[in-house]
DNA sequence: TCACTTCTGTAACGATCGTTCGAGAAGTAC
DNA sequence: GTACTTCTCGAACGATCGTTACAGAAGTGA
């Protein structure tokens, strides 16, 4: 058994809070009193619980993608149409995005635009991930023109570049 | 004539700076000591020149809109239909927003997004201007559609904000 | 009960934020 | 020259930033 005091508050709840807090500010306008207040522990707590802000931004960002965020990989996984896919995509992100208990937009979209400079490093991994997400549908689509599914001349870089700019633009 | 010390650099070549500064950090990441090491000038002399960071910024903003954010009004203007004009707007917000010699994006879409609230006015103010540009380019659409170029049934409303949706995304 | 461990509230740290004050520099007007 | 106005540099203001030290509270194991 865990000996000492035990935590007062719930940890799962405190990094829902911390994710809707990030989600609304973005990582760089979210301090740590805003934090603190929003989900009604103190600063020491919260260092406790999670380390840094920088942790618990990340910690926030794995369990959104694999929340809130799953649909984009659900589309392309349970799909088996790439036209179908992005088809799905582009309706589920606009439901997503547009939920009014929610924050707008997503948050791997908003969070580290026009970051300072001093948290580069934040904004370079969300640029990254969503990277990862545009080349998840390029090769989707890539696999559709091979199967023949797709005209052969589709150019499944540009297309799959153009789909998440409008899901960007979306967003905002 | 007017008397006193002169001013011991360009005002507008200052403006111009600040412009680059805003554009490349958003507003809020831009700091006082940001803006004074960019421009070689001393905190004072900003101050006593542009007010406070606020009024700076909104002068940049200004400036920015009748320079090289000029073209979208012109696009509007100067193309007599509204397909060319709404291909010419994609066409040159796609270069505007590549330009290896200049911040990446737009000043008016990435300077306030996850902005701290006590800069809350800011982002209404730009959100504002957004929000007027997607309307030029609506009753420009409209027009078009009263004037039999576009289909009787087209949706002003919607195609104009899903075209401002790409222009934000391809901004991002 | 008593040691031990862990968490909590408060207060403070140095750094940076936007902004301003005061002394001196650099001009014009007489 | 002197008076006057304006600008510039540096230091400093209070506020807030992320983070931590410290003392006490609240549990477990003996």
């Amino acid at each position: 058994m865990r000996t000492g005091r035990p935590r007062s508050f719930d940890r799962d709840k405190a990094l829902e809070g911390a994710i809707a807090v990030f989600w609304e500010h973005g990582y760089d306008a979210t301090s740590i009193a805003l934090l603190t207040s929003a989900l009604g522990i103190g600063a020491a707590s919260l260092y406790a619980a999670f380390g840094d802000k920088r942790a618990l931004f990340l910690e926030s960002l794995d369990r959104y993608i694999r929340t809130y965020g799953a649909f984009t990989q659900r589309a392309l996984a349970e799909e088996p149409n790439a036209r179908d896919a992005v088809e799905r995509l582009l309706r589920e992100a606009a439901a997503a995005y547009t939920r009014p208990d929610r924050p707008r937009g997503c948050l791997l979209i908003t969070a580290a635009t026009n970051c300072s400079p001093q948290s580069a490093d934040i904004a370079a991994h969300l640029r990254d991930l969503r990277a990862a997400g545009t080349r998840a549908l390029e090769d989707k689509i890539a696999a559709a023109v091979r199967a023949g599914e797709l005209p052969a001349r589709t150019d499944a870089h540009a297309l799959a570049t153009f789909c998440s700019a409008v899901i960007q633009g979306m967003s905002a």
